[in-house]
DNA sequence: ATGTTATGTTTACACGCGTAAATGATCGCG
DNA sequence: CGCGATCATTTACGCGTGTAAACATAACAT
């Protein structure tokens, strides 16, 4: 099953630095996304039962792992909108962006160096 | 509120061409997604509401036509992805695909096409 | 004018999500 | 040992989604 939106918010903490207790995740996230301590907690409860973070007792508490990578996460997200979107092709996907003018001029040169290696690398 | 991906099945089939009666919608829908009539009349009732689609009648039927744009559709859509998970820039996603070996040789070959575009326009 | 057919509209229902309150378990202190 | 504090687990609830059955309505044929 899926990580919805308000689990990848939770999750990007743990990627950033794990393991941590409930307490450190609300801490980090609670100003920004103004969440209550259950809020969190369910939030959690749901990623273990999807297998997504693994938990430890520590005491009276439990520190929180991600199981499911940051990788993999974004591999799934973003495969799944390239195949919708863009019949799976990234050309497309970079197009429209070039159209919509949301290519920055660091986005230009890192991409040109970016074939440069691709180039370098074919021997 | 926003498309549903089931709604953005059925908005396929409008972007493809329109109009197009219920009917039409669920022949073209139907055996792909295998869904009954009921659910595509559901899908567009949804749709409406939405504003995403105009109905006009035609006879004893409608006749639908998409008013969100497939332009207006995938913009929203990619931005999200983007932001969520690349910080809003194209270059990391792009990089992204490549680690994952996702980038073919004509997605290779295009990008440097599009690059060479974008420096030509540069006066 | 009426029944049958073709359409569209309403209602339904289970499930996941966002959010959180209520409840339960556990640890440390007195 | 019993109490309060601290966590975690369970339960809840409204909302959107996916799916579809039930119901209403309008057009056509007899």
């Amino acid at each position: 099953m899926a990580i919805s939106e308000a689990e990848a918010v939770v999750m990007d903490v743990l990627w950033r630095k794990a393991p941590r207790t409930a307490e450190e995740i609300l801490a980090e996230v609670g100003p920004a996304q103004d969440w209550q301590e259950g809020t969190v907690k369910s939030l959690l409860n749901r990623l273990l039962r999807k297998k997504a973070v693994h938990a430890e007792r520590d005491g009276r508490r439990y520190l929180y792992t991600p199981l499911l990578t940051r990788e993999q996460y974004v591999q799934q997200e973003s495969k799944g909108l390239l195949d919708r979107l863009f019949g799976g092709r990234v050309a497309p996907l970079v197009a429209h962006f070039s159209e919509q003018r949301k290519l920055s001029k660091k986005d230009v040169s890192e991409l040109r160096k970016l074939l440069q290696e691709l180039d370098d690398e074919q021997h």
